[in-house]
RNA sequence: CGGGGUGUGGCGAAGUCCGGUUAUCGCGCCUGCUUUGGGAGCAGGAGGCCCCAGGUUCGAAUCCUGGUACCCCGACCA
């Protein structure tokens, strides 16, 4: 059993645990013995604590919850295939749910995770041209085997170290979905994400014909599995509902008045574009549903515009250091390959290199800071 | 851990430098009336140990000393 510190100063008790890698691989040593017990899995979630100087809320705290797994593998092939695979679960979780692009790529030796032989990632751009790294998967080699002693007996009756990995994503990403989609409006939620996808408003009031319509309305698209809430609060009067569930992000907003029901129509209004329509009341439910997906796709396709525009390709150390003071975003240029160079850049500028992308096209050029020879452009930008 | 800033009804602020009627304004709250298709209008009303402790003074939100909380910037970093 554990003693807490009879002296703590603290209220509650509290107690820091060490690394998941110490726990996990302490553990593996006692499940591995044969080959027949690999690949082995474990995902858990957690809550963990950093030393910070300085925190950022939501994407810098004390203690933050994270999602983190740890495998283990006979060989390096099927290891380095699950940190790719895993990078693109994150990848797709990130492109398809949350409607924000990312930059899958590798971390440079500085950057990499420390015990990997490779550090793969996803680096999305905020809208104040920011970088933020919105998940990891490692490739941890041997390493942590050789670490804790954790072998195997091979087919071939041969005993081997075991090929690991590791990889995770944290609560940080919610401050990734508000910082990429939001305005002055407030937040923008993609309904993917969205825990209410539509709100019915009555106009100006809840009558019993508005009511009967809503009512109408919140079971076809309950049918169609939307979620939908009919605000029937007679204390609020329409204006204020409406820049209430803007603010929270509310993807689809129905509006229903007298004057809409006399032509058996709603009112549609999205929160992305702040468009409105004029919709029949027999088809607003497959209308919805069609709605629904479009504001899904234009939130990426938006941010992906964004993310585009403020990628710039450039070629020397001043137009670097002035795109990044005057547009921000990433910027993708050559670099010499060493770690000295890297540390002297983001010195110079803040800027660090976000990754070695995934996609690069091989193309020869010059570090933009030594002149040396490069084979490919790298993601530099400023992170949080 | 360094540098800077701010604590004033529920919320956001003015007043503080240069002490002096009853501490001001906006939002919110309560009551009434009128409104109601983009955060309602008018009238009336309630609500304050001015961060805490001590000091100076005839008199302190305001000056002095000490404390405390929060915010921002940097280093650090998922």
């Amino acid at each position: 059993g554990i003693i807490v510190d009879p002296d703590a100063k603290l209220e509650e008790e509290l107690i820091v645990r060490p690394t998941s890698e110490t726990i996990i691989w302490d553990t593996y040593r006692d499940w591995i013995q044969s080959y027949r017990d690999l690949p082995l899995l474990i995902n858990q979630w957690a809550n963990v604590v950093r030393w910070e100087m300085r925190t950022r809320p939501f994407l810098r705290t004390t203690e933050f919850l994270w999602q983190e797994g740890h495998t283990a593998h006979s060989t390096s092939q099927e290891a380095v295939e699950e940190a790719e695979r895993m990078l693109e679960v994150y990848a797709t979780f990130a492109e398809k749910y949350m409607a924000m692009p990312v930059v899958r790529g590798r971390k440079t030796a500085n950057e990499r995770f420390a015990g990997a032989v490779d550090t793969y990632c996803i680096e999305a751009l905020m809208q104040d041209g920011k970088a933020l790294q919105a998940g990891t998967s490692h490739f941890l080699g041997q390493n942590f085997a050789k670490a804790f002693d954790v072998k195997f007996l091979s087919k071939e009756n041969k005993e081997e170290y075991v090929w690991a990995t590791s990889w995770g994503a944290s609560t940080r990403l919610i401050g990734g979905l508000i910082m990429t989609h939001s305005d002055d409006d407030g937040l923008v939620l993609p309904p993917k994400l969205a825990p209410i996808q539509v709100v019915i408003v009555p106009i100006p009031k809840p009558t019993p014909e508005i009511t009967e319509a809503a009512e109408k309305i919140m079971k076809a698209l309950k049918t169609k599995g939307i979620s939908v809430k009919y605000d029937k609060d007679d204390s609020k009067r329409p204006g204020f509902k409406f820049a209430e569930y803007e603010m929270i992000g509310v993807p689809v907003r129905i509006g229903i008045g007298a004057r809409d029901l006399a032509a058996g129509k709603v009112e549609v209004a999205r929160r992305d574009t702040k468009e409105k329509r004029s919709v029949p009341l027999e088809d607003i439910d497959d209308y919805i549903k069609k709605l629904l997906k479009e504001i899904q796709t234009n939130l990426f396709e938006r941010a992906k515009a964004y993310r585009d525009e403020h990628t710039t390709k450039v070629d020397d150390f001043d137009t670097f250091k002035k795109v990044l003071d005057d547009k921000g975003g990433f910027i993708l240029a050559h670099w010499d390959g060493t770690t000295e160079t890297e540390e002297k850049i983001k010195e110079l500028t803040k800027a660090t290199i976000r990754c070695i992308p995934l996609n690069a096209k091989l193309e020869k050029g010059v570090c933009i800071l030594t002149g040396k020879p490069s084979t490919q452009r790298v993601l530099f930008a400023r992170a949080y």
